[in-house]
DNA sequence: AGTCCATTGCT
DNA sequence: GCAATGGAC
């Protein structure tokens, strides 16, 4: 049991959204702390759930990785425990079954992840364990940015001028996780739960490397926009599940490119959105916006969803998305826009349909940027902005090169768009005066 | 309190 | 050029 003092106990690293051995906070603090580190990981039920596709591409490819740590492990005389258990049973049966004294995470900003968390440390605390748990993921969290009265901000640009003159004052830490690896607890490896045992099947999740080689950097803010080239840097599923350091990242960006650095910091500002105002998981952020009058029409919503409303660059976004599981993001804004605005449907439906669907999903980012679609979040475009899907194709995507890549069957004549845009546009611009009266 | 200005635009 | 909204200072 946990509580003899002077007994020898081990402390546990629990591996949440940060899988990687290297630059890991609470990893390194554990290693630290004097006692034998157990690493583990945990499926959690109320997770798997609700996922439908047996074949998740999240799944397996989270499961790739734990594979990868175990056999790294390995080389320490070390072994990853998998458990497959609601994350407070799991605690349960581990304290019963190990001397654990200290068990060490990072913070998760999530409103489940919040609420997960608080019950597991209150538990383990209750039985004489202590709990740590560190900023990782981020460079500034919570409270870190504030406006000079001290509330959050709301607004991008000037929280970011805010992050990076507070960024300057300090040095990015490296925890040097890899260097400690050796104060591992040593246990004969085994190879982890398979995917059938806890339900998923085995597919190749084809997930491109992040690019972060100096030359997609240099060129982000000139390429990042046309879909047609792999100007984007695929870090975002990388970033999603730590298998890259957020750390890392913000160095190079600020030797390489101030339009990429400024992509990592819209990843905190609405991580720090939902930590400030979670009720934006459910709700419109501007809760005057709670009054539009969303068609809803479930049709149009199915077409939207296959790539079939007749607009190219919308339907090869789509298309994109059901292939691969990404798409690219001037695409993504596109397709947002028309779901919202075009198609007059509650953003909240496109908002999940990528949560299934794309491998880089990440709660904060996802609403911040389809409330920013809608007109419905913080810093949002303007109702009145509607983005025209044909010149938006002309602009970004001229030789339809992208197009025809995801539309395999693309001629002049393609399929008759299911609205006119600019019906469509007055309709909107109608349900939203309407609305805000 | 009034002014400025907004990630990725529009007609 | 505009700008119907809304936040920051």
């Amino acid at each position: 049991m946990a509580k003899n003092e002077g007994e020898e106990g081990i402390a546990i690293c629990w591996l949440r959204r940060d899988l990687r051995l290297f630059d890991n906070t609470a990893l390194y603090h554990a290693l630290n702390s004097g006692r034998p580190v157990q690493v583990i990981f945990i499926f959690d039920p109320a997770i798997l759930n609700t996922l439908s596709n047996k074949k998740d591409r999240r799944v397996n490819f989270i499961y790739r990785q734990l594979e990868k740590i175990n056999a790294k492990l390995s080389h320490f005389g070390a072994s990853l425990l998998v458990l497959h258990d609601l994350p407070k049973k799991a605690f349960e049966k581990l304290i019963f079954k190990y001397p654990v004294q200290e068990v060490f995470i990072n913070h998760d900003y999530e409103p489940y992840a919040r609420t997960r968390d608080k019950e597991v440390s209150e538990f383990l605390l209750a039985h004489g364990v202590e709990f740590h748990s560190y900023k990782d993921q981020v460079i500034f969290e919570k409270d870190d940015v504030l406006k000079p009265d001290g509330t959050p901000y709301t607004v991008f640009t000037p929280y970011s001028k805010k992050w990076k003159e507070q960024l300057y004052q300090k040095a990015v830490p490296d925890f040097a996780s890899e260097d400690f690896l050796s104060n591992l607890l040593k246990r004969p490896n085994k190879p982890i739960v398979s995917l059938a045992e806890i339900g998923f099947e085995t597919i190749d999740p084809e997930v491109a490397e992040a690019d972060l080689s100096k030359e997609l950097i240099k060129y982000y803010h000139k390429n990042r926009d046309l879909p047609y080239i792999d100007g984007t840097s695929k870090a975002g599923a990388h970033l999603r599940f730590g298998t890259i350091s957020v750390r890392h990242l913000v160095k190079q960006a600020l030797q390489q490119n101030e339009t990429w650095l400024n992509e990592l910091i819209w990843r905190e500002f609405f991580m720090m959105i939902l930590y400030h105002f979670p009720h934006v998981e459910h709700h419109n952020f501007r809760r005057k916006y709670d009054r539009i009058q969303w068609r809803n029409n479930e049709t149009e919503f199915e077409l939207w969803c296959r790539g079939e409303t007749g607009y190219p660059l919308v339907d090869a976004g789509m298309r994109q998305l059901n292939e691969t599981g990404w798409m690219h993001n001037r695409v993504r804004m596109v397709v947002a826009g028309f779901l919202c605005k075009h198609l007059l449907i509650d953003w909240r439906w496109g908002e999940a349909y990528f949560a299934e669907k794309l491998l880089d999903y990440e709660l904060a980012s996802n609403n911040g940027n389809w409330q920013w679609a809608a007109g419905t979040g913080c810093d949002a475009a303007p109702y009145f902005r509607i983005f025209n899907p044909e010149s938006q194709l002309k602009k970004f995507d001229p030789k339809l090169e992208y197009v025809k890549t995801w539309i395999k069957d693309f001629r002049a004549g393609y399929l008759e768009p299911i609205v006119d845009h600019k019906f469509a546009r007055a309709r909107a611009l109608e349900t939203y005066k309407k609305a805000l009266n």
